[in-house]
DNA sequence: AGTAGGATAATCT
DNA sequence: GATTATCCTACTG
């Protein structure tokens, strides 16, 4: 007679993304021989409630799998290099997600450190700290997009928490974000080392070559 | 410790 | 053509 461990639960994922996230810390995800502790994630909105989800406007090539079921992958390239990994929340349709932003290597250090070393070989708090250097660490990129967390089809595995965890769960503005910045949808277990630090967003000014090529308005 | 600038290309207007 | 859910390096103090 086989025995199995009972599977857990994840139905908080098919709610609200600021709920989902909440839950998710602690959480573990395991991929390519790495497995992390989430400490630090981000929620976004659905379809025309949240200005700073990249389903804000509705559906594009890009972020399609927003729109379906929950506990996918949504895998996004940005700034031209770097790779941002998310969890699809909310019922089908519903197009939000939870950016994990940072997190704490817990096994696999080793293929972590060669992962992300680079003139130098990081500290260890260092290795997933910042949803790009998570998706590094964990050897991800956009062919995960669409792929299930859940039920062992896809790289990345979503596993619960060892323990319950101790540390508060603290909350604050979103990392980065032009707009809705100071939406507190940004949780993170306070005092955590791997926990990114907080930066916002700058305006870019294009390198102009002062040549005034704009319509003028006047 | 904190801040500033640049790399670099997909994505959408 | 503008913008970008970041990171690294090089400064300043």
């Amino acid at each position: 007679m086989m025995i199995r461990m009972p599977e857990a639960d994840w139905s908080v994922l098919a709610g609200p993304p600021d709920v989902a996230a909440r839950a998710l810390l602690g959480c573990r995800l395991r991929a390519n021989g790495v497995t992390v502790r989430l400490t630090e994630v981000e929620a976004y909105g659905g379809v025309g409630e949240d200005p700073a989800s990249h389903s804000h406007r509705g559906p594009t090539p890009r972020n399609t799998v927003m729109f379906g079921r929950s506990g996918v992958l949504y895998v996004y390239f940005v700034f031209g290099m770097h790779w941002c990994l998310n969890v699809v929340t909310g019922p089908p349709g519903s197009a939000s997600a939870v950016l994990l932003r940072a997190a704490e290597v817990v096994e696999g250090h080793d293929l972590a450190r060669v992962r992300r070393a680079g003139p130098g070989v990081p500290r260890d708090r260092d290795l997933a700290r910042g949803p790009a250097r998570l998706a590094v660490a964990l050897d991800i990129d956009g062919a995960a997009t669409g792929t299930s967390l859940l039920d062992g089809t896809g790289p990345v595995q979503l596993l619960p928490a060892l323990s319950p965890e101790r540390a508060p769960i603290a909350s604050g503005p979103r990392v980065g974000v032009a707009l809705a910045a100071d939406v507190p949808w940004r949780f993170w277990l306070d005092g955590d080392p791997s926990v990114s630090a907080y930066r916002r967003h700058v305006p870019r000014r294009q390198p102009s070559g002062g040549q005034g090529s704009q319509t003028a308005t006047q």
